[in-house]
DNA sequence: CAGTGGTCTAGACCACTAG
DNA sequence: TAGTGGTCTAGACCACTGA
């Protein structure tokens, strides 16, 4: 484990545990380096991620703070909240409506940089949030790649699968966004009425090499899509 | 001006010049030293930034990478990619329907951390992109923090008035929305029917020090709206 | 002006990629 | 296995905050 990964945790937990609210000031600087006994940059770095967490913000001459937003049910954005956490957190649970190798459209192959003659593993399935429809979701996975999906596979988190099981490593994600009305096919999949508002998105995921291996296309529910940003500016 | 800033802001030029793309490799490491004389970790910031920015990716044992989507037209929701710019790529209008010093709502209040018997400057404005309707936008300024605004500033850009003309260091936002239906008002100010899809965005902006100085409320029109986000997983 | 975080250096060693 | 980026150190110096 990475000291300075192991310094975030450990700081996150201790604020998690003592329910530290927006503005509580933790250690200085010096005392960090002497609790972990680390060097200054790496307790710079621990907190650097934090930083970027939305956990802690730093204000020179000043100290270290902690960054809390008050209101709850948000869902985040960025998923660098931690997969599992939102699993846990919104008892999340899928039902899949498809699950097949197939050629890729052709707006999924320029998305995936590859050949409409290769295989992708194509997915669709509806998510759920608390009981409720939360998203109709189709994805196409590079199948070079992604080389094995399976029903019970999917109906979990494929990218803790993705991550664990295949040993990949996920490195970042370009993601658009609009809102629209819903289809007819949509809506009954969402159990909404057709020309409702929806949210859409549009992500490719790319490995920590560069290359894309998921392109997928997420219709939202809009009564139960309530998200958040935590941004540096 | 700080070596790392000055060294992030050649390379994402000298990207731009070239008009790279997608997986063009970058000198290593090694060379970016040499080339401006600094060391490794000054560097290694610089390329931290840039990665944050969503600019370039860097692969161990391998290299430094352009990252570069293809779509155009799309607004970064992270406004991490700099005000001047968006206005400029989006040829951004302001129209003012309100502005005065009033009392918060409990709403603001709560939001900007203050007591309801605190003033506040009220901004409520239209915001047009290529000469359409993009948003309606209500938004609340601590005045103790936002000591004076008038019409030409918000008009122009608020925030560029708030670092440059007051000298204040903008820090973090918190951001909320979900999608949901025009009413009748915001339908009449964006030129679309009552009961049309909105997005609708909630943010809390604070200073580097944490303080809160902004809490806006913004309606968006959905045929205009495209955003993208480029996030590290 | 004491104390805090931010920048920068020089260098050791490690982990990963690709030929 | 040579070359690449990632982690970590110890320490100097700088910029800002708040009493």
């Amino acid at each position: 484990m990475l000291k300075y990964q192991h310094i975030a945790d450990e700081l996150e937990n201790y604020i998690e545990e003592h329910k530290l609210q927006q503005g509580a000031k933790l250690p200085v600087l010096q005392d960090l380096m002497r609790q972990f006994n680390v060097s200054k940059s790496t307790v710079t770095k621990a907190l650097e991620l934090l930083e970027k967490k939305g956990v802690v913000f730093q204000v020179r001459g000043s100290g270290i703070f902690v960054r809390r937003h008050k209101r709850n049910g948000y869902i985040s954005l960025l998923s660098n909240q931690g997969f599992k956490k939102m699993l846990e957190e919104f008892q999340l649970a899928s039902k899949v409506i498809a699950l097949d190798v197939r050629k890729p459209t052709k707006e999924a192959a320029l998305n995936l940089n590859i050949s409409i003659d290769d295989d992708v593993y194509y997915v669709k399935r509806i998510r759920f949030i608390h009981g409720q429809t939360l998203c109709l979701e189709e994805s196409y996975f590079t199948k070079s790649i992604v080389t094995y999906l399976n029903k019970e596979i999917i109906t979990e988190s494929i990218f803790n699968y993705i991550t664990e099981g295949l040993g990949l490593s996920i490195g970042f994600a370009d993601t658009f966004l609009h809102v629209d009305k819903l289809t007819a096919e949509e809506a009954q999949y969402l159990e909404l009425k057709e020309g409702d508002p929806k949210l859409y998105v549009e992500s490719i995921f790319h490995l920590s090499n560069g290359q894309p291996f998921d392109f997928s296309k997420v219709t939202y529910n809009y009564v139960q899509s309530q998200f958040f940003i935590q941004a540096e500016l």
